[in-house]
DNA sequence: CTGAAAGCGCTTACAG
DNA sequence: CTGAAAGCGCTTACAG
């Protein structure tokens, strides 16, 4: 009475095995595997075990030529440049498509809008994708999102600046977690902390800022103008701005850069001015990128959650589960996921 | 008689549609698509003529159901840590893969030996992939070549270290890139060259190192044994190699470390030295990774050909064109890609 | 709630 | 060198 022994060394199990095993046809496991309301709770259980048994897995190639669906996931990106993140966000998206049986197509969408367009269309109607994933900046690419739209194909994007009302999204909460880390650098007894503004066009900047600001209100915390500069984000950037803070009259007890890179920057530029990490100064920078766990000390920082990210994202692509725009509420079309914040060796308490 | 307008437009097309174009049957256009050598040339001209008239793709989920070939290429590593290589080489390995109308599995191999090998055999029996392709270090773990010559699947390591006679493999020269950086800065007007080595248990540490001795003794140039210092490729090690180097009595006008994180960390230590990069000291880095763009200065370094490398891996294991390990020549199995030496900010002419 | 038939777009063997 | 037939493992209508 052992199917196992044979199914389970050199040929793989088809739709056919487990519908006789089952005692019913491979229409009724078709359905029990799709998830088909109208099977009855008897007839899915036998199907389900025999399913087990066989250690049965559906041969996507076959279910893909038969059915409309494609079982295809396309992740559009702009900008390969941000260090890590697409990789990241890729590498998640990849385990989270397998699980469900779907693969990944990864396109980046370069050059005119025009060619952007082309790009786009082409995923859609060659790969014939069941759905679209838009990464940060393209996903505030408001031509593209009409013309997904028009060619009826759900999307969802992540992290976007723009037109929240417009389709689901996945984020993170920038604001609180700029808020929360100030809350610990202030927990560790500073209070003339300085910060260094992420670039001017990208949404998340400001609510970076913001998340700042209210923090040091909150605690009735007052912050000099010399405190607060401008940078691009870019390491370069971090290096001026670093400069001025730490060669101004009353220099901070603690730096907070919008990001990894301009942290590190701060950090170079302490250590060539003889000021040391942590001991004189707290650093902190946000979005644990490689170069947080890098260079030394190890920045503390805000990990973003890209893998939630991305799984949240494939899921409600795949299950089908979610309203594309039809609920103009922000609610239910924004999905916020929980940040961390990582503890490491560029901060330390003030020593008073 | 015009089937060109009803498949132009919306309906894509199929081996059929070519078929008739062409005037053969779907068997033949199979065999053009496929490279068949039994087809008359103007047979298989006619064929590709109508195919590209029809702008036809052929259907892979159709194609891998009928065929015994899977389509899909497996990707294994070990390690996610090493800053981007493994996602870069994932990048170019997409895209050929989607050039041929393959698909690329990638699998991280982790765990004990046991789990590793466990993971392997499902990426080859439940996958059904057509080839493998093994990223360093995990190339170079014996139990697995073995494993993957028993399951009889094709596989193409990446800069392996050890069994170069076992099967077929692409790389880089080492030796070369060290040989020729060391002898731009000594063009430079360099003779004072330290140099930190990489990590004892990389056999590209060995090689980076030799090409370094070579260029030196080539130029009849001679180095003090302080002038040479272990490194483990961690930003950290770079940071005590460096402190060491200069702080020694007579103070290189050039190091060379053996991977960019160490270059970095160089860049660091010489900052807080009051040392000026470059015009004090020339630094050179290895392997191009992201913090090779990020610090400041920019990084001249060795660019490793990843891109091609994941490209002619792909192109091997879809072709079907190697000899897997039929060969026990070296020469035969072993693919040596062209490195690029990007000059950058950290390094200048010495003054004299 | 369940099933028999047809077909998705290719390739594999078998003829000729 | 070329083709007619069967089939890969699923799903989509269509019945009942």
């Amino acid at each position: 009475m052992s199917p196992i022994s044979k199914s389970n060394s050199k040929t793989k199990s088809t739709i056919q095995d487990v519908a006789e095993l089952a005692g019913v046809s491979k229409m009724t496991v078709s359905r029990v595997l799709n998830n088909d309301e109208k099977v009855s709770d008897k007839t899915r259980l036998k199907v389900k075990e025999a399913a087990n048994k066989l250690h049965y897995r559906p041969n996507i190639s076959a279910r893909r030529l038969a059915s409309a669906k494609s079982y295809f996931i396309g992740l559009l990106y702009e900008n390969p440049s941000q260090g890590g993140y697409v990789s990241q966000f890729m590498m998640s998206a990849l385990k989270s498509c397998r699980q469900r049986g779907y693969h990944l197509v990864v396109d980046e969408c370069e050059g005119t809008q025009v060619e952007k367009l082309t790009i786009t269309r082409d995923l859609v109607e060659e790969t014939r994708v069941d759905g679209v994933i838009l990464l940060p900046p393209f996903c505030n690419n408001i031509e593209i999102l009409n013309e997904l739209k028009a060619l009826n194909v759900p999307y969802i994007r992540v992290s976007p600046d723009v037109e929240l009302t417009q389709s689901p999204f996945v984020c993170m909460d920038d604001y609180q977690a700029a808020f929360e880390m100030t809350n610990l650098l202030i927990e560790q007894g500073h209070r003339d902390i300085a910060f260094i503004i992420g670039h001017p066009d990208v949404g998340a900047s400001r609510l970076r800022y913001q998340g700042f600001l209210d923090a040091m209100r909150s605690n009735k915390l007052t912050i000099p103008p010399e405190y607060i500069e401008q940078g691009l984000f870019s390491y370069k950037s971090g290096l001026s701005a670093a400069k001025a803070l730490l060669t101004c009259n009353n220099m901070p007890t603690a730096i907070f850069a919008s990001n990894d890179d301009m942290a590190a920057a701060v950090i170079s530029v302490a250590n060539s001015l003889g000021i040391q990490v942590p001991q004189q100064l707290s650093v902190v920078g946000y979005d644990d990128t490689p170069i947080a766990t890098t260079i030394w000390p190890n920045i503390t920082t805000v990990k973003q959650p890209i893998e939630a990210m991305a799984e949240a994202a494939i899921a409600m692509l795949t299950t089908g589960k979610f309203d594309q725009g039809l609920s103009d509420k922000l609610s239910d079309l924004r999905h916020v996921l929980d940040f961390e914040l990582k503890q490491r060796d560029s901060t330390s308490r003030v020593k008073s």
